[in-house]
DNA sequence: TGGTGATCATCAGCAATCCTGATGATCACA
DNA sequence: TGTGATCATCAGGATTGCTGATGATCACCA
């Protein structure tokens, strides 16, 4: 059996994948759990602050999530007064998506309780090694095998 | 800003690993598609293949599924004569879960499969950095940090 | 021998998530 | 002016996960 271990679940790239997000998801509800968010709701105010505003589907297509998840997704933000819709000045079909300044603060404490969580995760690898996983999944995730 | 890129959201882990984990599962299921079975039902196959003849609620543990969602999983995989369920000789309460020949069969194939599809998911990246990758998976699923 | 509590597989029911396909409002452009 | 495209939203279905209950079976002991 020369590659016995390839046919081991322990081995299977799906198995680890999938345990090991789970695991990281775990942790960063828990830690933002006092912040009144989710993991889902920070990626979501990350995504909002990271870049130009933009319309609710350019958001959701920024985190690979279907546009109709994101309708549900910022009615939960706007009911915690996090996030705000404006209709766009120059296409009315378009809303605007902004943080409020309750949000910008929800997102600082965000990061820092998932850098925490984070940090967790990786607790058991070193510091190269935990590095150097970040970037396989960037340069995985950046590089698709066109999936459709 | 010293470290703003761990305010982004391709940096953030939770993101990188759903995203990671999405791929593999659908570069799994379209590679075990012609063989008739999907990512979760090989990973019971290997589970059942990979230990003791055992109860379902072990296997479950096995595979960090939920008992109640093994037993949809092993209808599923019994109503395809793909393993099939006998009561343990010794303890009725429990069955014991075994692969058929067909099973067996599909496991074997399964399993070419499902490295491809890993190879394809690992193409970016080089040898070592494959390797590495799923040693520091391994290590962090192994290492778990308590969740309950 | 009988009784008590634990374990097993199963099922019903609920919540969360995702996707498809529609709707009405709005826009671009000919 | 009108035709087709785009946007946010909603309704509905499919999948998955979990909780709690049920009946069968077992271990253990008085």
């Amino acid at each position: 059996m020369s590659n016995a271990q390839n046919s081991e679940l322990a081995s299977r790239l799906i198995y680890l994948l999938k345990r090991t997000q789970a695991q990281m998801e775990n942790l960063n509800d828990r830690a933002l759990a006092p912040i009144g968010i989710n993991s889902r709701e920070l990626a979501v105010l990350i995504a909002i602050a990271g870049g130009e505003p933009t319309s609710q589907q350019q958001l959701a297509e920024r985190l690979g999530v279907d546009r109709t998840t994101m309708v549900a997704l910022l009615d939960m933000l706007e009911g915690k007064g996090i996030v705000s819709r404006h209709p766009h000045s120059d296409d009315r079909r378009r809303n605007i998506v902004e943080l409020t300044d309750k949000g910008n603060n929800t997102l600082e404490n965000g990061v820092l309780a998932s850098n925490q969580a984070e940090h967790t995760l990786l607790g058991s690898l070193s510091p190269e090694a935990a590095t150097a996983l970040r970037e396989s999944l960037r340069t995985i995730v950046n590089h698709p095998t066109r999936l459709r």
